[in-house]
DNA sequence: CAGAACTAATAGACTTAGTCTATGATCAAA
DNA sequence: TTTGATCATAGACTAAGTCTATTAGTTCTG
């Protein structure tokens, strides 16, 4: 049985007439003749009585045609829903950010992206790198926005922007009369995030230090997010790393911020399966969000150098 | 679109792996991947994203595949109503009766049809023979017992049995003593049915009279059922004839049967729409009504002769 | 690191079946 | 009787679904 022939069914008991419903059929009344003619044996059931004069259906034909409508109408709403869902630029995008970033890029691009891609609902799922692979992977999320590389085969990635580092510092620490830091100088009283935040790990090597000859920092002095690791800084506890974009934030905290000699800087990626279909989505987010800090970095370096 | 493809999605989208989905359709892998991306390009949507590995729907696929799983039930369905139609022995079968034979067949054949027709619903309708034909014709019933001859090429009949006139007098009536009547002598003071009714018309003609030259019976004495005109012989009004199936209430209301000399009799047919698709039916109904006639008409003779 | 095992995609040949035009059969009305 | 209309049939053509064989890419294992 074909969704076709049910079509030609209905035609047939609407018009009571086989070269009228062929017809509406764009088909010839031989082919329509034939093909019910076939439905009519597949089923074992005449479907009309048929005279030179008159086309009547029988009362099979009767119980049958509701479930044919409603064949032909659900397959008209699979036309239709992947008709609504053609247009790749439209529907939900799961990103996700790292916690790093964020609470501070989120602010600067969610304008953007709502002006640029209008159909588009961006849901931001905020997490540490490993666990928003673990999702990618899952299918649970679209993309992800990462400072480090993506570590398989399976993931593509596009680079979006360099963000650098910046010295953070307690207002009366030793280092703000520099106009720039060390990373060695800064290493002597560096605080870090906990285990898990890629900036954890880059902001130790930029250092110097690894994970495992970072035995001496102690549990305490591991902050679980940057807002607290800047409030840490700011109460005179050390010095630490941060990305550019929290800049702002550290500065409302009273830190003062210095940048390194070396202008060291992480990258910013959007990543997603190498599989997905939705690559589209993906350069397009990924488009407005660089444009978008290109302009802010722009700003920002006048504003700090 | 096509409800095989349908199919091939639900399986793949069921088995996550285009090789187990194929083998659950009986068909090769290179087929159903192909049907999959044409359904693909159709729809202008992904539904699958594929790696050697995992075989996962995207959301567009999720929304389209209830709509896709109701349709495939629908088309199960007429399946279901077609298999369940398709034995002709089963269902409704609407039979038109004529007035005067409905109340003395019906108690005789009922008991035999539900026993030969298990599963086939009879449905009576009665009414005269024009106003059957007319039914008949418009799909609302499909088959007519009739005593004339179908009036037309877009009909078909078959005979069922012959049903013998008798006289009908009233106890005390000059004629109770003789053993047959003849129609010439009915005719002084025969009583009929009202127009419409075919025994009117039969009755008319039996006595020589034609309704043209019968203008002297009076209103008064057309009666507008068998059962009235039994009442009235019964009452001493006149004669009448009456077919042999109403012998037995015409006995119980006291009056006289007497065999006519002509043995007159009128023929029963079972009448359809040449292209009605059931003949099956008919002919299986007409062929119970026949067996239970001849087994009647073998004591009945008996009794009356 | 190399190779076996597995998966989905591609290529080319084959078969099915849907479609058309032309024609036939049946019937009703002029 | 003829004409016009309707549905059915016949034969040729075309589209598309299917198969086997093969390729390309991954993953797991010795």
């Amino acid at each position: 049985m074909n969704l076709r022939d049910l079509r030609y069914l209905l035609a047939v008991a609407e018009h009571a007439h086989f070269g009228r419903a062929a017809a509406s059929c764009g088909i010839s009344q031989p082919t329509l003749s034939i093909q019910i003619r076939k439905l009519e044996e597949l089923l074992g059931v005449t479907l009309f009585e048929r005279t030179s004069k008159t086309v009547v259906p029988t009362t099979a034909c009767d119980r049958l045609i509701g479930h044919a409508r409603a064949a032909v109408a659900e397959s008209e709403a699979i036309l239709a829903v992947a008709r609504s869902r053609r247009d790749p630029l439209a529907g939900r995008f799961r990103l996700g950010i790292i916690p790093t970033l964020a609470p501070y890029l989120l602010p600067l691009v969610f304008a953007p992206l709502r002006q640029a891609l209008p159909s588009l609902v961006v849901e931001p799922w905020e997490d540490q790198t490993g666990a928003l692979l673990d999702r990618l992977r899952a299918h649970e999320l679209d993309a992800l926005l990462l400072a480090t590389e993506p570590d398989g085969p399976d993931l593509a990635s596009e680079t979006l922007f360099a963000e650098p580092f910046l010295a953070a510092l307690p207002p009366e620490h030793r280092l703000v009369d520099f106009t720039t830091v060390s990373e060695a100088d800064l290493a002597q009283d560096i605080l870090v995030l906990a285990d898990g935040h890629c900036l954890r790990d880059q902001a130790l090597a930029a250092c110097g230090h690894t994970a495992a000859t970072n035995g001496a920092l102690g549990g305490a002095l591991r902050a679980a997010s940057l807002s607290t690791l800047l409030n840490m800084v700011a109460a005179g506890y050390g010095t630490t790393l941060i990305p550019a974009l929290a800049a702002g934030a550290a500065e409302d905290s009273g830190i003062v911020l210095r940048p390194l000699t070396t202008q060291a800087s992480r990258t910013i990626r959007i990543t997603w399966r190498a599989h997905f279909p939705g690559t589209v989505t993906v350069h397009a987010v990924g488009k407005v969000i660089a444009t978008r800090l290109r302009h802010f970095a722009e700003g920002a370096v006048a504003g700090i150098a």
